[in-house]
DNA sequence: TAGGTACGGGTCCCGCA
DNA sequence: GCGGGACCCGTAC
């Protein structure tokens, strides 16, 4: 599933069972699973065999429903590797790369030849915060592919164009690099899987276009990554930097037709179109940006080198409601952090959320909830000062004692956090000290998931949870922050709000 | 079983007053 | 008590 690029807040089968199939196994999460299976084995036989045989059975349908086996076979197909190779991205190119490099009567360097190096990345602009109505999002379809086309990013290309002496037969690439016009493998391999994605689109092979898609984008990747053969910092940055140009220019050519360029991060632009827009108004707008932008790309790529446009820039999303948050204790923007509110064709309202705590498994459901039902409010015009106050009243009287639990990865050994010791390492430790107390097996020394709560004595483990809860923390390090960030650019406090309440603690 | 960089926020820890 | 850097986690793209 995480090959196939499908995202869920958690894999176990009982929780992609239930968000796929709306079904979960005989025995679900729940904590004492193992107590249960336990009785079935020695009491009810038949009924454990029921709970295994259904196990298998949501495999099956999971796989049925995502289509996964035709995904992995068509992955083999494009990739050259077997159907049980996961990853490989690295052999993926070489695969399709070798061949054609050797045809042009080239060898590959060898793994090591150039030392690694650091490199940029995508371009994140500078965002404007505050709360809009109508912002449209404009992306670039398949960025950095397009781009290796576009400018002939390749490098048997880059060796052949550094020695060009006719400067005709060059492209220029930024940093001064130097590309050859027409002998290159890359551009063509990159063309032939985009019209085999755009020929499996219309059959509608969905499993092979998405297996197309993760095939173009890892080419760039792949050039980033000093264990490839083909490594190299100059043709990486060739790709990150035309993009970081590709998305300035567009915010300019925004600006110049008099609307505002709020964000944008890699390959997209967020657009404020100044007034609420009903949907179709917006789609209007944004239909005649991508045209002109597209329109204007072919020209310019034309005019600046000759250059045939592969640049394409569509349209992403209208958000009725936006927000774009501070960094905390500032005035300026904060980046791949926002929220909005978009309608689809069939009137259905969605609350979109993107690095915001929300979107974070570390926060609790007390503040991803508090987050989400505050945010509701305010893009709704509804009132919300009750229902921070309700939120923090009823936080405090115990009544969201079940949404108060941290869940934390531990990415090291447990004994290999010398330096910090992090609360979720303090919780970790803790739940092994009361394991060897009760004579069980040690859970959490070699990483894994940790579950705790913050407590009056401290972050303490689901399993041995002994203080009371701290509720003061709850309030300020996961009611507070969030609280202020959308209630101060409306010129109210969580403090002011709340202050009624302080002799409640 | 070898794609990457950019970014924000919380907490701990140390130096300093 | 504080400011700032390191560490740690998780995320956007």
């Amino acid at each position: 599933m995480r090959a196939a690029v499908w995202s869920f807040p958690s894999f176990s089968l009982e929780s992609v069972s239930q968000a796929l199939l709306g079904e979960g196994k005989a025995i679900g999460d729940e904590y004492d699973k193992m107590a249960e299976i336990n009785r079935r084995y020695r009491d009810d036989k038949p009924a454990l065999a029921i709970y295994n045989i259904r196990d298998c059975e949501l495999v099956l349908r999971i796989f049925e429903k995502a289509q996964l086996l035709q995904f992995v076979m068509e992955r083999a197909q494009t990739t050259g590797l077997a159907a049980d190779h996961f990853g490989g991205s690295i052999a993926a190119f070489s695969h399709h790369y070798l061949p054609r490099m050797h045809r042009l009567g080239y060898v590959a360097p060898s793994v090591g030849d150039i030392q690694s190096k650091a490199y940029p990345g995508g371009y994140v602009m500078d965002s404007k915060p505050g709360f809009y109505d109508s912002v449209v999002v404009l992306d670039y379809k398949s960025l950095y592919p397009s781009i290796i086309r576009t400018y002939c990013v390749d490098p048997v290309g880059h060796a052949e164009g550094q020695h060009a002496d006719d400067p005709a037969a060059q492209i220029k690439g930024p940093m001064g690099t130097l590309f050859s016009r027409d002998k290159h493998c890359l551009p063509e391999i990159v063309t032939t899987l985009s019209r085999s994605r755009d020929e499996a689109k219309r059959l509608k092979n969905e499993p092979l276009s998405q297996t197309l898609k993760l095939l173009m984008n890892s080419f760039a990747g792949v050039l980033g990554a000093s264990e490839c053969r083909f490594f190299n910092p100059e043709l990486v940055s060739a790709v990150t930097l035309r993009g970081h140009e590709i998305v300035k220019r567009t915010q300019v050519f925004v600006e110049d037709r008099g609307y505002e360029a709020i964000y944008g991060d890699t390959d997209s632009i967020f657009i404020w179109l100044g007034r609420t827009h009903t949907n179709a108004e917006a789609h209007a707008v944004a239909a005649e940006l991508v045209r002109d932008i597209n329109a204007w790309w072919t020209k310019t790529l034309q005019d600046e080198q000759g250059l045939e446009n592969f640049l394409e820039i569509e349209f992403d999303t209208h958000y009725a409601k936006f927000f774009m948050p501070t960094i905390r204790g500032s005035e300026v923007g904060s980046k791949k952090r926002y929220a909005g509110l978009s309608t689809d064709a069939a009137g259905k309202q969605e609350m979109v959320f993107r690095g915001l705590e929300m979107a974070r498994s570390d926060w609790t459901l007390l503040a991803r909830q508090f987050q989400e039902g505050l945010l509701s409010r305010i893009f709704h015009d509804q009132p919300y000062r009750e229902f921070v106050t309700d939120y923090a009243r009823s936080t405090l009287a115990g009544a969201k004692d079940d949404l108060l639990i941290y869940r934390k990865r531990l990415r090291h050994r447990l004994g290999d956090y010398l330096v910090n010791v992090p609360p979720q390492v303090r919780a970790a430790r803790n739940a092994d000290d009361y394991n060897v107390r009760m004579g069980r097996p040690m859970q959490y020394q070699n990483g894994g998931w940790i579950q705790y709560v913050m407590t009056t004595n401290g972050p303490e483990p689901l399993e041995a949870r002994q203080s009371r809860v701290d509720y003061a923390h709850y309030l300020s390090k996961q009611l507070k922050p969030i609280a202020d960030a959308l209630l101060q650019p409306l010129g109210e406090s969580f403090a002011a709000l709340t202050s009624s309440q302080h002799d409640l603690f």
